[in-house]
DNA sequence: TATGAATGAGCTTTCATTCAT
DNA sequence: CATGAATGAAAGCTCATTCAT
């Protein structure tokens, strides 16, 4: 049941928002009353933690594995990219969700989200810091910035990317990675 | 009075959201009563729209600008990119309230401003394509793709850039152009 | 400017009820502006009254003339029920509005047109009782109940009455004095 | 605790209207509170509506048993108009919120009370019709405007009667229907 | 586990009215 | 005469939450 509660509630806050989908809005769709709701969840914020959490952990856990099975900056970086974009197209509305209702947390949790949000992005940047260390990658440009840059885009994509689309996300992965490692210069 | 509206609700609006900002923080930010709030606009929504429009269309002019001063893609790219960053820099709240809080207008508004987003987007597409033919960018690139890319990685800036901080907006669009055009990988 | 408020009014009135009106719906009529109206009229009920006013005592003037015009009660019983009818046809918004709207005057208000909406009864009352007297109707029916069964079946009118309908104000108050007078049954 | 919510607001209707009855003055009435309303009612129309439906249903329910009891044209006619009659001296605040407060029930709602309303003239034009067939009544009488004229008539009574006064709604009703019936006229 | 009745605080919005200009 | 900005009180309604059963 309580499984069930995150899924429906994960496509209703995607597909409407957090503020606009009420408690009621989510237990219709389930079939139950509010009373059930409450019996496995504190409160909203704490369902929406609950989904926060399981996004962000979802994400650092596969960024380890990709640390583990891979070596090289560039590749470590085409597989995060990649992953990231796979979250993206199967997991459309919980990226909507963790990018766009986390203003909603509570202050507690919001440092939580926040920490581990950060400590994604220390490992790409690491990433990358590596990759100038090994000669892989420029030593002139400004690792956190670039950092940024790319988690930028990448993040920005569930704003536009269509699963159906023309392009899936491996194909964006890659135009992606093309286009951040070799430059839109002709050379 | 309309002004200070404006204002104290794009202040609002970025600091706690739209749907978290109540009519009455407005007025009571400007020591006026909701009364008048409702004499200068129809709906809280609609004061939403406005604060939309605005930015938007500043945008747009200020693109229209960039490609009747400058000639070259490089340079158009670039003065896009660091006129993005300098609203985020000096309007950061408008950028804040523009990117997140565009999904509680209504449907037809939300329409117009999808509409004047993707021209604003397609206009970069141009500058980008026009680039390809006159030799200046690579033409194995997707091109819609990478307008896509620079502009998430752009617009993501409002998440985290700080106008307080060691790097100001001209310095993080000169590195943003140098990656994208020139790329992460060593020649 | 007073006459075209009242006017105007009355036809808002009529269609949309009194609280469904706003004095910004009259004032937008008119192409003014609510101070205009507050020059003209103390308050919003103020005007009701003065609907009301007009309405009751041009009933009550006509009905004197028709006592003073003609003689026989029969005569006298239809020219009131042909009068009131005529009212309902030319002004039947303010029909509408004398007898729907009338609970939204003021305690006092209310008291003065009750006052003359009870002496237009008393007219009529008389009338009968004066017919009663000299032969000319039965004595044994309740002269009080026979009148209030007239004016409700004339003022009730208001509810169906068409102007544009099959029968005009004459017909149709040929049939009610017909049916009053002599009753349904077969002889 | 809905028939509660009913019966007070019939009972506040009646008394001060529709428009001058706020949910809190309802809820006022019962010690509840206005979420408690909302849990019963959409909305203060659905409420008016139910109250409506109500009245008219029972209003048709009474009349087809009418029908079915009693055979004569003039029998039927003298129940239908005493049943009236009763409903309002014992429900005189349901009958003032029905005839009075109609205008402020939705365009659907509206819609389907004016069918069952019209539904119920046309048994009752049936009733005359029938008696003019059999020969009870005159030949020479529009039954419409008959029709009409009885019910405004006995409708109108809401406005008056007063189930304290000196004649009760049989003395009323007989007085009405021998009126009707027999005419005002001296043989 | 689950229900459903009830709460209470807060929300957006409306609107008659005032008043300086 | 007329305007337009501002008020303030109240309205209908929503909704997260509680709790006895």
């Amino acid at each position: 049941m309580k499984e069930k509660i995150i899924e429906v509630s994960i496509d209703l806050f995607g597909k409407h928002g957090f503020t606009e989908t009420s408690i009621q809005d989510i237990v219709d769709g389930l079939g139950v009353t509010k009373g059930t709701f409450y019996y496995y969840f504190k409160s909203k914020e704490e369902l929406l933690m609950e989904i926060h959490l399981r996004y962000i952990e979802d994400l650092l856990m596969s960024q380890r594995e990709i640390i583990e099975k891979t070596k090289t900056a560039e590749a470590r970086l085409f597989d995060m990219v990649y992953m990231l974009m796979k979250h993206i197209e199967g997991q459309g509305q919980s990226a909507r969700v963790f990018f766009r209702e986390m203003q909603h947390l509570n202050e507690e949790h919001l440092k939580d989200i926040f920490k581990k949000r950060d400590a994604f992005r220390l490992n790409m940047n690491q990433v990358i810091a590596d990759g100038v260390g090994s000669g892989e990658f420029r030593e002139d440009l400004d690792v956190n910035i670039v950092t940024l840059a790319i988690l930028g885009a990448v993040n920005w994509s569930y704003h536009w990317f269509d699963p159906k689309g023309a392009l899936d996300e491996k194909a964006v992965s890659t135009i992606y990675i093309d286009f951040m490692l070799n430059g839109l210069k002709k050379a």
